[in-house]
DNA sequence: CTGTGACCTCAACCCGGGTCGAGGTCAAGG
DNA sequence: CCTTGACCTCGACCCGGGTTGAGGTCACAG
């Protein structure tokens, strides 16, 4: 073997999906929708390196984000200039999360506000109310 | 008609989903999960008051922060005092918000990032990679 | 009287994102 | 030798959250 190159430390799909905490089959799925890749196979079995279960782990940590396995996807395949890059759709991504941020926190906010409301049902809380009243509840 | 008691102005289906946002079939799929149910029907038709229709804006507010049917349901039918009010479930529901936006910022920092990242591809990514070691990709 | 439009019910279907189970292969250990 | 455990494939199934379509009922306009 070439000095230098050590055993590389290969994993069965049992292994990677524990470090990255997604079940077995989930990762399998993965691989059906193209997301990520064993380094090799062995015997029809699935070995996965470093690289491969750090990909793994991308995927489920952008899914953890709300990303469906499409746009995770997209990210994945594009390239890394012009106007079409990834970095361009991580923009709008991140804008895009941007946004949901804040309506997570207003809604956290009326959820709070809520907390010291007497009102014996949600639905009489007068500061949900006041959240649907500033949303075009009745729209245009 | 017993004076004072304005027209009270109700609305069809159609209109009370198009104020809301909703579709119509969705409208009635939340009635048929117990979610949301008209004032009064007249020759079959559902006719929904202001209340109704709020109450409907207040399903659609809850499911665009992320509840589930199940969990909008289960805020609603709570009652106001004790362990189980609503207002315990609404202080948990803050809560969780609370850690899910947490998760959202770091990864919208994340995509930020990445958009200066000179990488071809984001799988290459190095702040991204950063992201993953941060978290128990390699567990106990 | 006949459209047209808004509404009704009910069952079937769709999609995303997996999960499950049957039936089979392999390697190591007792 | 035989079992045990981890893995394989493939097709069926599940769940949430709706959407669609067929077939029918109204009310009002022309």
């Amino acid at each position: 073997m070439t000095p230098g190159t050590p055993p590389q430390s290969l994993v069965g799909i049992g292994e990677a999906a524990r470090r990255v905490g997604v079940r077995v089959s989930a990762v399998r799925f993965y691989e059906a929708q193209g997301l990520v890749l064993p380094v090799e196979r062995r015997g029809g079995r699935r070995l996965y390196d470093q690289e491969a279960v750090e990909r793994l782990a991308i995927v489920a940590l952008l899914k953890n984000a709300g990303f469906s396995l499409a746009q995770i996807a997209d990210l994945f395949t594009r390239g890394g200039t012009g106007d079409e890059s990834w970095q361009a759709l991580a923009r709008e991504r991140a804008a895009e999360l941007g946004s949901r941020i804040v309506e997570l926190q207003r809604m956290r906010d009326y959820l709070e506000l809520a907390q010291s409301c007497p009102s014996p049902c949600l639905l009489a809380c007068t500061h949900l109310r006041a959240a649907i009243r500033d949303k075009p509840v009745t729209a245009p």
